[in-house]
DNA sequence: TTATATTCCTATCTGTTTACTAGGAATAGT
DNA sequence: ACTATTCCTAGTAAACAGATAGGAATATAA
């Protein structure tokens, strides 16, 4: 199973939301979770990577909250998924060729390597921007209104 | 981490091995594993999927082993991939909206579904043939002849 | 200065998956 | 009968996934 973990889709969802707030001020955490019927408790996990990532700013206390530290235009989906889930590599060897004797000659390894730029293009191809975009252009109805 | 695990990984080199010996007769798992330096035990369990997805044939017994059941033409690595990981997608959504009730308008799945075409195209682009071709005319050193 | 709202840090827990190892049955040539 | 091989079923230790929880730190507001 090649799969994103919660981690990177719960964590997309949420930047999303942030994107959305862009310019508004600092959102709050509770908020995001409400709107994408998602545990705050879990969210709170994901913040500390996008933070260390730069990608968003908190702000402490009262009257605090998320904000993103720069437009939705400048961040891609591959940026998010990159610092949730870790490499976007899918073997080890792509990225550390130590870890195996025959990385020097494997052709494997050079068909996961073109599957890495595969995947890093495709995420990359999308930013918060067109996210944006595509989610204010689609009609929501149920509980996430 | 969106990472392919040993089974797909070590298939893809048993079946590289098959794809070599096409034309000669049934291969021992014992000779591909001494090839590949990787365990017989644990590549006995890779065999029964590529079996029932009619990728390999099996005779038993003393001179038995292993063939393709077609040419190393037309069998892609995402046959593979396809057999011994599952689903391709990143996503469960993806392939069984059902599973989640924001299916029907959810952005994120979309491009889910964008990035499971990027993954499946660029494994279907490669042939066992391919793989062949490529490794007798990579240099091999080491143990692994 | 107290109360309150919020982020932040660390720990815990349960179930699943991964990567193996192992025993021995079934089968087929010699 | 003997031997070589595939085949079938368990088992197992470690890591990972997907949470929940307690409470400390910080900032605003009354």
């Amino acid at each position: 199973m090649i799969r994103i973990s919660t981690k990177g889709k719960y964590g997309t969802r949420l930047m999303v939301q942030l994107a959305m707030n862009y310019g508004k001020g600092p959102m709050l955490l509770k908020d995001i979770a409400a709107k994408e019927n998602l545990s705050v408790r879990y969210l709170e996990h994901l913040i500390p990577p996008l933070k260390s990532a730069h990608l968003i700013h908190s702000l402490r206390g009262a009257h605090g909250g998320y904000n993103l530290t720069k437009s939705p235009a400048e961040i891609t989906l591959k940026d998010i998924i990159r610092i949730l889930e870790g490499p976007l590599s899918p073997s080890e060897c792509v990225e550390s060729p130590g870890v195996c004797d025959r990385s020097g000659f494997c052709i494997t390894r050079d068909i996961w390597a073109e599957l890495e730029r595969t995947i890093s293009n495709t995420l990359a191809g999308y930013t918060l921007a067109d996210m944006v975009k595509k989610y204010l252009s689609t009609p929501h109805y149920g509980e996430n209104q």
